[in-house]
DNA sequence: GCAAAAGTGTTAGTTGTACACCCATGT
DNA sequence: ACATGGGTGTACAACTAACACTTTTGC
């Protein structure tokens, strides 16, 4: 079947399980070998990536709309979620499906955008009907999203960014255990620019959310390098009120 | 005619008009006398009050809605707003109209919340057909609000409190002339605890954004204090990326 | 004279920032 | 030996926070 054809199948359904006009789309960051990450999704037949996204059910809470989406692309549960824009321009959605104006697909939509931070070795990208890919892309070689969806990624990296002091970055983005240096990689990557290592060992370790572990990561040349994971309640306790620093 | 009259008469018109399923709230702050004040309006026959909002036109950009719905109440134009949050739990706003299911108000609503600042000079409050009541309230002595109106205006006063280095709230909230002793009480007010005078008065002066006036505020007893306004260029410039400070 | 407003001085304590030094350890 | 990681010292600059003193001025 084509997208089209497939969109149409799903047309009558779409009409009756969700609610019009609104859409969710979800920015799903990933932090794989020192490099930021994106989930990006393809539809058949189509030239441009764009955010994985979906619809709300009649009787859903949009918060539970937005996790279902992400669970079916991810296959993880427990993602860290959170809204942080509504993109409501009138022409933003319908010229994607401009060929095909009664499809459900087609109508005018008001897209709530939420951000996820997820464990990149947690998570099997996982291509629905509709797409053909389902992947990764390193965020600093984006290509151009369709729609306004590069708009929507950059006011995600832009939040995130704004609010790296209140957000639990490393708790959900690093795996359960990791080093010092790659700790500081991810707020570099994120911050976009490099930190002072002794400054940060003291800002971290003043924090008191670090537990080492008793076996350092082996195999790699050099030193081997302390593991470390986070106290979660010591972490949460942190940032429940915003870390105080600047960075 | 009733409220269940005028909406019935209203709902053909209102889904031809309006998208389904998606409203605006408008938390609108204002400053009088010291003290942050909330524009609310009462539908005629209900006991709640409410914040303003309204519906998005099928063709319009929903910052071009939320301007709209602003105007309406206000009468003044070029009001600050800004998007801070989307509301869409499942039972948020069904229950307020369960007496008439088939009114177009009655169905599911998400709301995008935007909150405003304006000159509370400038404004003069307007009810609509279907309100008795359009007035400002004192933030401090709120009365429970319809639905989840009081989650939204919560959620409002926490964003501008945290964004209080970002936004211009004096610009905003101020009249085009003020004194040195009302800005400071506007911060004290928002931030909700009192500043040191001396030191508000340097960090104000450093930024470079106030313009003192020939004359000052006569009339009240004691010594007139001086008449400032804002260089709005040097204050956008200041606020543009965040004046950095901590208060 | 009183009380609010305006402007400045001072000081102690805290933070930010940038270096630099030393040790440990896997190849 | 060398490169990476871990840990600490230090020193200056900048800023915060709290007080206090003085002057101005309308009533």
């Amino acid at each position: 079947m084509t997208l089209d054809e497939l969109l149409k199948d799903r047309s009558e359904e779409a009409k009756s399980t969700y609610l019009s006009h609104i859409s969710i789309d979800c920015v799903v960051f990933g932090f794989d070998n020192g490099t930021i990450k994106v989930l990006l999704v393809r539809m058949k037949g189509k030239r441009h990536w764009m955010l994985p996204g979906g619809f709300v059910e009649n009787h859903e809470d949009i918060d539970d709309a937005a996790i279902r989406i992400l669970t079916a692309r991810t296959g993880a549960d427990k993602v860290y979620l959170q809204q942080f824009a509504t993109f409501g321009k009138k022409d933003r959605s319908q010229a994607f499906f401009k060929q095909s104006p009664a499809l459900w697909h087609a109508q005018r939509f008001i897209s709530i955008g939420y951000f996820a931070m997820v464990d990149f070795n947690q998570v099997i990208p996982v291509a629905d009907d509709i797409s053909d890919k389902c992947e990764w892309l390193p965020l600093q070689e984006l290509p151009a999203l369709a729609m306004d969806h590069s708009t929507i990624l950059s006011k995600a990296l832009k939040t995130l960014q704004t609010q790296v002091n209140y957000q639990p970055i490393g708790l959900n983005l690093l795996p359960q255990e990791f080093t010092l240096p790659e700790l500081q990689k991810l707020y570099e990557s994120i911050l976009g620019r490099t930190l002072n290592r002794g400054n940060f060992y003291r800002k971290i370790m003043a924090l008191d959310i670090l537990e080492k572990l008793d076996e350092p990561r082996k195999g790699g040349a050099h030193k081997a390098p302390n593991l470390y994971s986070f106290n979660v309640k010591k972490y949460n306790e942190a940032f429940e009120n915003g870390i105080y620093d600047r960075w």
